[in-house]
RNA sequence: GGGCGUGUAGCUCAGCUGGUUAGAGCGCGUCCCUGAUAAGGACGAGGUCCCUGGUUCGAUUCCAGGCACGCCCA
């Protein structure tokens, strides 16, 4: 057991370098290539929580040009899910990307405290069913449990947004329901009050006549029962010149709704028919679809007449009650898209205070709603004959006078699923209650306007769904009948309802009343009143929208006007924020009516829309299916930069959906974190053996390998990728270039340099190899640190001289100049791993191991640029292939045969439609003829009787490998292996075999890279002249000082058919 | 019902302004390599690019209509 290699340990969370036993130069913290990931992430956690690390990355650029972020509050109803995670990580990322970018960026993390949420967990606690139950219980006592209720989650949020690693500010967080926080909701309201955009209109919403309180939809739903009601069919009389009478149906399951029927409605695209009803001789008009149901047989009626439903718009009608004769613009035929023939008789009676379609479509035509019925839903006394009923037990009654009165067709019955007052099962009435709107429609140019002026991610959010919405936004309803929230500061004076008071600050209610205010939740500014000019003011009961407040967080967070004037005036609007899809019509609306309202600018100027996270099978993670895995589980299994990866590098960060997986998560721990770890680990092994010290900063000595060059090149580009994807806020694209690198990285640099780490004898070389490993890693510890910040923090504090900032994260981002970007080289060398990976197909194919010499390597490409090249590049292929030679010709014909087709993109416009016959006619060209087009000869191509100059660019050429040769090719690049064995060639690759088991045995035996060892190895005569002859290569390879062709006791093993033993001893140092 | 998005290999997803052999990773099979080992490489099997029409010499890509799923709204 390397004795050195232990990562985690206690006495190492102090970071010094310590020498390895014996070896007093080593500089690095020693580095197991076996990590514990969620380990790391505790130590790193707990090194920032010792330093302040992230105070000291705001500090460090306290006085740097700001970037602006928006924390959109979340309820702390329940512990967080993928989806906060989600936002949390893009909140992250973005800005540590900024500040390491040289900006100053203030994250303070923001809690939304009112609304229904928090009202139904005080509810549950309070065991209270419904409005009636919490004002009975008081609303004080109720709203001091929702105020206790917020902060419970509080800590457990805390602790999970910190282990994902999300730098956020949670002491100077701001909380809706703080007072400041309040105040300046009440001036936001007053703002727009002065602009008259405050109107006070109705909303239908269900109502408990029982409790006498409007409820949410939300409580509406909870609580169906199956019910049997009436369902009848009424006829109203049309006002018409004819002679036999025509009469409109109508279908309702309310009787007690028809004295306020002011209206019917028909679909404007429906078929309507007017049929003479066979017993009582008058006419009908309803929609042909429902003929089959009013009518059973087809000889009880007769049609007379068809219509559109649009054509029945203004047909007047005769009032069926007499209550409400004389209401402006009533008892006419509407027309809306919303009735359907589903039931009924496609004409719908429409009573606009009981119902959402009537009171819409009704005001739509200027007939405003009449509601008929007191606080307890029995008649008042407009209508005299059943005042002081309750509605519903009127139905009776009703339904017997339309009867007598010959205006009932037709009586049933209808079992039917209806929503009931979950506090006192009674029935619910949709009814018009008093709401307060703002008014939107107004704005749609000024908010399209400020809307395009935002950067959306992805942009079609931006433009189609956000835009189209805010097109068509509809005024916005701002109050709700609850009592946990911001409260409308509207003060009425009893007995006239039109004399309001708007109060925008505390002070102003202070003065207007006369008494001190301390809290403006609705149990306080309820008892307060405003005498005035003989008048008494009493506030309006309801709150407001909690969305009201968190599009108002902007000010609302620097409590702006009172306060931190100058302060929002300089943070106004974002330079960004985040949030899930689901928030186009939350938070992003909120956000863009209030600022476009209040200081005609967007809120934000660039915004990143993730998607949702759904469980693996494609549904919602859902607790109760157990379909996802716990994050706290994820955390511990695979440590947070694993999960932060998996989320950004997939389309959720574009607004789609995700379906989470673990795989997925330990994937992206195979592509990214393990192999950048080996690299760094691999790194630091070899560093510390060989006493590697890096140079002061400003010393970079000039790199002249290729290879190295070339890593450094691909550092530039990978720089300018995540850099560009950065700025243009796709997170995605930023993460995806770094598999790319790390590939090329481990998989060719370091592969490729191994020797020179571990045996070269040239210093200079050794030297540049270490510096250059050295600087990429300590480069893309940076580029990576806003995306993993915990394994970047670890390679980096290990990695970082005294004079380095103390943290990755005080770092600069790298600069995107691109000064050492060397596209050639680059072209370069993916020709080399080109013609590398043809060689190990040809290897493979030929069942020829890698570890077995070849003589030659022939690499063929006509283009002489290329062929010299690759030349330059002979070491590489030479050692990767393990061949002797490498032979560059560029004459490919005795390799590959050619064929050809048209190259489309050039000829498909030239020839058109002959394209498809010429492709017949190039197929059949030979290799002769091709190579000579390819050499620059024309060929005139005859096709219906014209003729096409066609030269050899204009073709696609296919190269087949000829029958029988050790041959492979891509695009123009031919690579041909000399497959012969010589004896020589046999011992080599058997010396070689012998090299590598001998390392397996030490790796077995668990030695340390420079332990030296004893060996005694027996065998037959070919192995023995075989250690003979590479005596040397393999005591070198294997750090061996004593050689013995010796019979011994080990286990004996297969070398290339050569029974051998080997036996491994350790040697004194 | 409306708006928007998505639909490509068993799974997760790439695929730029249309170009004829549609890619990657995982998984699967065969083989190889290994002092990077929770690895790595090569090869192979696996696709009606959701469907139907249209535009075009040519459509996974553009247009129209439909289907499925999701989000928001009604």
């Amino acid at each position: 057991m390397s004795a050195a290699i232990r990562l985690l340990s206690e006495e190492q969370s102090g970071y010094v370098a310590r020498p390895r036993s014996g070896k007093e130069s080593a500089m690095f913290k020693p580095v197991s290539n076996k990590i514990d990931f969620p380990g790391v992430e505790k130590a790193m956690q707990a090194f920032w929580t010792a330093h302040d690390t992230f105070k000291k990355s705001l500090a460090l650029r306290r006085s740097a040009p700001e970037f602006v972020f928006y924390d959109g509050p979340p309820f702390a109803t329940g512990l967080p899910h993928y989806g906060h995670l989600l936002a949390g990580t893009i909140k992250d990322i973005v800005p540590r990307y900024q500040t390491m970018r040289g900006h100053y960026v203030e994250r303070r993390f923001g809690w939304d405290c009112h609304g229904l949420p928090i009202e139904a967990l005080a509810q549950e606690q309070l065991g209270l069913a419904g409005t009636g139950a919490i004002r009975e219980a008081g609303i004080d006592t109720f709203n001091e449990t929702c105020r206790s209720l917020v902060l419970k989650y509080v800590a457990e949020w805390r602790k999970t947004v910190t282990r994902m690693g999300r730098w956020v500010d949670f002491d100077n967080d701001y909380k809706t329901m703080d007072p400041a926080f309040m105040e300046t909701i009440w001036w936001a309201f007053k703002q727009l009050w002065e602009q008259g955009r405050v109107y006070k209109s109705y909303r239908i919403m269900p109502y408990s006549w029982k409790l006498t309180t409007p409820l949410s939809n939300f409580e509406a739903g909870s609580n169906y029962q199956d019910v049997q009601d009436p369902a009848i069919t009424v006829r109203l009389k049309l006002k018409r010149d004819d002679a036999e009478p025509w009469f409109a149906l109508i279908w309702t399951t309310t009787p007690w709704t028809l004295p306020a029927n002011l209206a019917v409605c028909a679909g404007p695209d429906l078929d309507y028919v007017a049929v003479r009803d066979a017993k009582e001789k008058v006419i009908y008009v309803l929609a042909a679809a429902r003929l089959e149901a009013i009518y059973k047989k087809k000889e009880d009626y007769e049609v007379v007449a068809q219509f559109k439903g649009s054509e029945l718009a203004g047909w007047k009608y005769e009032a069926l009650f007499p209550y409400l004769k004389e209401q402006p613009n009533a008892f006419q035929i509407l027309t809306d898209g919303f009735v359907s023939t589903e039931d009924g008789t496609g004409l719908v009676h429409m009573a606009p205070a009981y119902g959402e379609d009537d009171f819409r479509v009704c005001k739509a035509a200027g007939i405003p709603p009449v509601d008929l019925l007191d606080e307890n839903a029995a008649f008042t006394a407009r209508v005299p004959d059943y005042a002081g009923q309750f509605c519903k037990d009127a139905d009776k009654a009703l339904i017997r006078r339309l009867k007598d009165e010959k205006k009932l067709v037709h009586q049933s019955t209808i079992v039917h699923s209806y929503p009931f007052c979950e506090r006192t099962d009674t029935p619910l009435i949709y009814r018009a209650i008093e709401a307060w709107y703002v008014k939107v429609e107004n704005m749609h140019d000024e908010l399209c306007a400020n809307n395009a002026g935002v950067h959306w991610m992805p942009q079609a959010i931006g433009e189609k769904r956000f835009g189209n919405w805010l097109k068509e936004a509809k005024d916005w309803n701002i109050s709700r009948n609850r009592f946990w929230g911001s409260c409308l500061p509207v003060w009425v004076a009893e007995g006239d309802k039109d004399d309001m008071l708007c109060v925008g600050s505390i002070k102003e209610l202070e003065e207007l009343s006369g008494e001190k205010v301390t809290d403006l939740h609705k149990h306080f500014v309820d008892k307060i009143t405003i005498q005035r000019n003989g008048k008494t003011y009493r506030r309006t009961p309801e709150v407001l929208d909690c969305w009201f407040e968190s599009g108002s967080m902007p000010y609302a967070q620097q409590h702006y006007p009172f306060a931190n004037k100058a302060h929002f005036e300089k943070h106004f609007p974002a330079d960004f924020i985040a949030e899930g899809l689901d928030q186009t019509r939350g938070w992003f609306y909120t956000l863009m009516v209030l600022s476009t309202a209040l200081f005609k600018k967007p809120a934000f100027k660039n915004v990143v829309v993730n998607g949702l996270v759904l469980a693996e099978d494609g549904r919602k993670m859902s607790k109760r299916l157990k379909n996802y895995p716990d994050p706290t589980y994820m955390l511990d299994s695979y440590g947070a930069d694993a999960l932060r990866l998996y989320l950004i590098n997939s389309p959720v960060v574009r607004a789609e959906d995700l379906r989470f997986s673990e795989e997925g998560v330990k994937q992206c721990m195979r592509d990214f974190l393990i192999p950048l770890w080996n690299a760094y680990s691999f790194f630091v092994t070899y560093a510390n053996v060989d006493g590697w010290q890096p140079e002061g900063r400003g010393q970079k000595s000039e790199v002249s390998g290729q290879l190295d060059k070339w890593i450094l090149s691909s550092l530039d580009r990978l720089t300018q990728e995540v850099t560009a994807a950065m700025d243009d806020y796709d997170l995605q694209q930023a993460v995806r270039p770094f598999v790319r690198f790390i590939e090329d990285l481990t998989n060719w640099y370091i592969r490729r340099s191994r020797r020179r780490f571990w045996k070269s004898t040239d210093d200079a070389d050794k030297a540049q190899a270490y510096a250059t490993l050295y600087e990429v890693l300590l480069t893309l510890s940076k580029i990576a640190a806003p995306f993993v910040p915990f394994i970047s923090e670890e390679i980096y504090r290990n990695l970082r001289t005294p004079e380095m900032p103390e943290s990755v994260h005080l770092c600069d981002f790298p600069q995107a100049d691109g000064h050492r970007r060397d596209a050639a080289l680059e072209a370069q060398m993916e020709a080399v791993m080109t013609v590398v990976q043809l060689g190990r197909a040809i290897r493979a194919k030929h069942d020829l191991k890698v570890r077995q010499p070849l003589a030659a390597v022939h690499v063929v490409c006509r283009d002489a640029a290329k062929l010299a090249q690759l030349k330059q590049l002979e070491d590489l292929i030479v050692d990767e292939l393990n061949i002797k030679t490498v032979i560059f010709n560029h004459d490919e014909t005795e390799l590959v045969s050619l064929s050809a087709k048209p190259d489309f993109k050039k000829l498909g416009p030239r020839l058109g439609p002959k394209v498809k016959q010429a492709a017949g006619v190039i197929a059949k060209w030979d290799s002769a003829k091709l190579n000579a087009l390819l050499h620059g000869e024309k060929v005139a191509l005859e096709l219906d009787g014209q003729s096409f100059e066609i030269s050899g660019a204009d073709l696609a050429i296919q190269r087949q490998p000829k029958a029988g040769l050790a041959v492979a090719s891509e695009g123009d690049q031919v690579v041909a292996l000399e497959t012969e064995l010589t004896p020589a060639l046999v011992r080599e690759g058997l010396a070689r075999e012998l090299v590598n088991r001998i390392q397996n045995l030490r790796k077995d035996a668990d030695l340390e890279v420079t332990q030296r060892i004893r060996l005694q190895i027996a065998g037959d005569d070919e192995l023995a002249a075989t250690v003979n002859e590479y005596r040397d290569f393999v005591m070198a390879e294997t750090l061996c000082t004593d050689l013995a062709l010796a019979a011994n006791e080990a286990e004996p093993c297969d070398l290339n058919g050569h029974s051998t033993r080997i036996r491994l001893l350790a040697a004194p140092a």
